[in-house]
RNA sequence: UGGGGGCUCGUCUAACGGUAGGACAGCGGACUCUGAAUCCGUAUGUGGGGGUUCGAAUCCUCCGCCCCCAGCCA
């Protein structure tokens, strides 16, 4: 006999898991996720994901993927190869069928008429600046449209002659009558469909007016008889008028549920944002490594699992937050120790001359590919008389607590040998060109007879048997916490940090990695995780940092 | 001075009238053939004032601060 833990939901959960005690939707529980084709998704979208299948999967339901397209101007099939490629990636279940508001446009409309019908919409010939002027502010009620009393058949007329396409783009809407004095600006007489002259990408040109999102969305939910449809906050002012809709309908009547979408430090949220990085090139691409999009977090090397976790971990509530990026990193960081095999690779190399080393020579080290996991196996790496370090393993004056090498010092080189560096040689510019050093042949293997302790431990790459490789790093894409958060007359474009990208090109990484497909991942020894970029051609292996290890030295010395 | 939401460690989030807990970040230490991983330890929090109650993060009340809404975007 166990005691009982207590099961903690977030307040979405315990609303299902009432609802389901209660039989409200007979036991069922179907959630959507519906974005709309005019972007690609971000780590956002993957939180709303987490929730939406989420929900769905613990309580044994259905999450219907859908693609919310109510806007030709602004959407592109394009966008939808990506979102789906995107969630899939992901690995969430819709099932095997995807789900497109466009599907619903002809029972939308016959909904439209019947609500004229009842004489709950008029068509309005107000433009919209009238309109807008007619809405009223925040703290003043707003007026009646002139249009608003036409009668039942000349609205009739008038949204049929609508969709036959008598009208130029602009020239009318239909609206629904509710209030114009609500103190709910969503109330006072939504636009329920505009005329827009435009190809829509699964529709094409059958139609010329297309359903707002607060007239469409209740409908689709209603139509596949979503339970819980569950949104981000902003919607919350939304909620009347989506109840409003259904109610005056008569028709099926899911529970809209809001909850806080996600910020992350040091990156911007918005697909607004995101569009304008890409078109005025801020970054390569929808996909660019730096970018928080599923596309960029995938090329930069992170897992559709460490993406899950850490949507898990941050919670779901109400309250509006800024969640730490070190979060998603430690989330990466923790699935790639388990899962990434060892290697070494010199980003920043210089060379180290083995005086003592006989000429020619070449040992081959076994080196394991995972020190916590023997089953992962081993691999050789080969050792010689000429070898790459990384440039800032060496010191030629350290500070306190350097134990890499420096002059006089001996440290080992991993699975290797013991080395002591004698002598430095810079070229005209005082840069450091090669180190000479001597190794202990009692060391071999990495330990010597006599059991004395190094304190340094350096990765190496063997000089004739290296493969060259372009390694890009990266820093974050903006400067401050919060880059959305600028002062008048700044922008978040102001806060770009112009340092976020350092392309190693001379880096020098040991053979075995020389077979590297794109999308494989590593754990560069001591520098951090590392996977193969796309732009890797035959010859030319690229590699982006998806995170760095912890880094104690970085922080001591920054002391 | 309209309406709708929200305020718990630095950050995110639990606690649903009964010991304010976890995670990340931080700090200290152990271990280490990765200054990684791992292990151990540790500081920091209920926005403020009243009230109800034996007992309040939780209920009531007043105040403060933050977010969202005036697209023919979603």
């Amino acid at each position: 006999m166990t005691v009982e833990e207590p099961i903690t939901m977030d307040f979405i959960r315990q609303m299902v898991a009432e609802d389901l005690r209660t039989g409200r939707f007979g036991g069922r529980v179907h959630t959507r996720f519906p974005p709309e084709p005019n972007g690609y998704l971000h780590i956002g979208h993957a939180k709303a994901m987490s929730i939406d299948f989420g929900v769905a999967r613990d309580f044994g339901g259905k999450c219907n993927l859908r693609f919310d397209d109510t806007n030709p101007a602004k959407e592109e099939t394009e966008y939808v190869e990506g979102i789906t490629a995107d969630i899939e990636w992901l690995g969430h279940d819709f099932g095997d069928k995807i789900f497109f508001a466009s599907d619903y446009f002809e029972q939308m409309y016959a909904w439209a008429e019947m609500l004229i019908q009842k004489g709950r919409a008029y068509v309005d010939d107000l433009s919209a600046e009238e309109i807008r002027d007619y809405r009223g502010t925040l703290t003043e009620p707003g007026r009646n449209s002139p249009y608003r009393d036409r009668t039942i058949e000349e609205n009739l007329d008038l949204f049929r002659r609508m969709r036959a396409g008598e009208f130029p783009g602009g020239a009318k809407v239909l609206r629904a009558k509710i209030d114009m004095a609500s103190p709910n600006m969503n109330l006072r007489d939504p636009v329920m469909y505009r005329i827009l002259h435009e190809p829509h990408h699964r529709t094409g040109d059958a139609w010329c007016i297309y359903p707002m999102y607060d007239w469409a969305h209740g409908l689709e939910d209603s139509i596949e008889g979503i339970t819980h449809s569950l949104c981000s906050l902003e919607y919350e002012d939304h909620r009347p008028l989506y109840d409003w809709f259904l109610d005056e309908l008569g028709i099926y009547h899911p529970q809209q549920i809001e909850f806080a979408r996600l910020n992350l430090t040091y990156t911007v949220m918005s697909k607004r944002k995101l569009l304008q990085l890409v078109n005025e090139k801020y970054v390569r691409g929808w996909d660019d490594p730096r970018m928080c999009t599923i596309a960029g977090l995938r090329r930069r090397g992170y897992t559709a699992e460490s993406i899950a976790d850490f949507c898990e971990r941050i919670g779901v509530s109400k309250a509006n937050s800024l969640v730490d990026i070190a979060l998603l990193e430690h989330c990466i960081r923790q699935d790639l120790n388990e899962r990434a095999p060892r290697a070494m690779g010199v980003l920043d190399p210089i060379k180290v001359v083995i005086d003592n080393y006989p000429e020619g020579q070449v040992e081959w080290f076994e080196a394991e590919n995972h020190p916590q996991r023997p089953e992962m196996g081993t691999r050789l790496a080969p050792f010689s008389r000429e070898l790459y370090i990384e440039r800032e393993d060496f010191m030629e004056a350290p500070p306190r607590k350097y134990f890499r090498l420096y002059p006089g010092n001996e440290v080992r080189l991993k699975y290797a040998y013991y080395i002591t560096c004698h002598e430095v040689v810079k070229d005209s510019e005082g840069r450091i060109v090669t180190l000479h050093c001597t190794y202990d042949p009692e060391s071999r293997g990495g330990t010597t007879p006599d059991g004395r302790k190094v304190r340094g431990t350096l990765h190496w790459v063997s000089v004739a048997h290296a493969v060259d490789a372009e390694v890009r790093v990266y820093d974050y894409l903006f400067t401050v916490e919060n880059p959305s958060d600028v002062a008048e007359g700044e922008t978040f474009l102001d806060k770009i940090n112009p340092d976020s990208l350092h392309i190693f090109e001379g880096c020098k990484l040991e053979p075995s990695l020389a077979e590297a497909e794109a999308g494989d991942r590593f754990q560069f020894l001591r520098l951090g995780y590392f996977t193969v970029d796309p732009d890797s051609v035959r010859g030319h292996l690229v590699f982006n940092q998806t995170v760095n290890l912890r880094d104690t030295w970085a922080k001591i010395q920054q002391r």
